[in-house]
DNA sequence: GTCTATATGCGGATAGAC
DNA sequence: GTCTATCCGCATATAGAC
């Protein structure tokens, strides 16, 4: 098949630049790397990217709104069947596991990005609609644990299939919940 | 109150490595950081560690170590109660927190030091402990939200009593491990 | 849109004086 | 034990030709 005609540059930038990070993480990969990847030079890429926070930026923004469009959606229809809300968590984070595994492997990209305060935000969201607005220690430890296996399942076990997987993950993480 | 006579200043530059790693991230750290902080010159440092990653090492040795022989011990003492196995699984967390801190905000850390194989390694011989050796998706799914929410918990919410918040995690892990 | 050439700064690390 | 001075490499970023 032929190349596309134009236009695609931008998007094959940010691929390589994705690929890399997975590969040796987002620190360690310089434009260098990303231009040598495409096989173009350094300056190049200023052509479509203002700098390099203005590329990362550009990656970060679909989860940004996903997120952001899934925590007011799921505050707006409370209250949820915890199984309910643990499922469609579980498929948030699935969507978005490339990067998540990215900011897993290397948290420091929440802050180079300021994603970290909004990350709370939106973690504390949930867990008020699971566990209420004055929770006990023991509640916080079981929200956390129920909350966080299921991201690190849906990230670090995603070569198994993934209905098996998203069954098996929310039920673990219901029954830390402790409910009757 | 008189400064320490001599032979802390090595012991100085670890405690001020471990600050600045805690406040900014490893990658972010420069040895140029540590030395200001400490208000000495780069080349000072040099005169008490061989270079950066031999100070980086001299840092983990310790928790290396006690990692080591947790795992061995466990081992060796098997079959253990899971409740137990938990339980003293949280404590050696909760013990090395600061580092496991580190480690998970910057997980590239792991890469760094080359401990990535050695907590796979360890994990993959307590999760034998707990699941067997021909374990179903299910039950990794459990195991890997049981012993992370452990850390996590260790890890992150250190700021509560320890004795209430070892309860509260070993409960919500034995729970999401599903057992009747 | 992409290039060559270059500016500027910071990283780790060493030499050698005090 | 700590300093000043310095080397080297690579990072981001820009100027200006094609």
């Amino acid at each position: 098949m032929p190349r596309q005609r134009t236009g695609d540059t931008r998007a094959r930038i940010q691929q390589a630049a994705l690929d890399l990070f997975a590969e040796q993480g987002l620190q360690q990969t310089s434009l260098r790397d990303i231009a040598d990847r495409l096989g173009v030079t350094k300056p190049a890429l200023y052509y479509h990217f203002a700098s390099r926070e203005d590329l990362l930026n550009s990656l970060v923004e679909p989860l940004i709104a996903d997120f952001e469009a899934y925590a007011a959606a799921q505050q707006a229809a409370a209250p949820i069947a915890p199984r309910e809300l643990l499922g469609s968590y579980f498929d948030l984070a699935y969507r978005h596991r490339a990067l998540i595994q990215l900011a897993i492997r290397d948290l420091s990209v929440l802050h180079e990005l300021k994603l970290a305060e909004r990350f709370i935000e939106w973690r504390g969201a949930l867990a008020e609609l699971l566990i209420g607005t004055n929770p006990s220690l023991s509640d916080v430890v079981r929200c956390m644990v129920a909350l966080g296996g299921l991201s690190d399942c849906a990230v670090m076990l995603d070569h198994d299939p993934v209905s098996e997987l998203r069954e098996a993950a929310v039920e673990a993480a219901y029954d830390s919940l402790g409910r009757p």
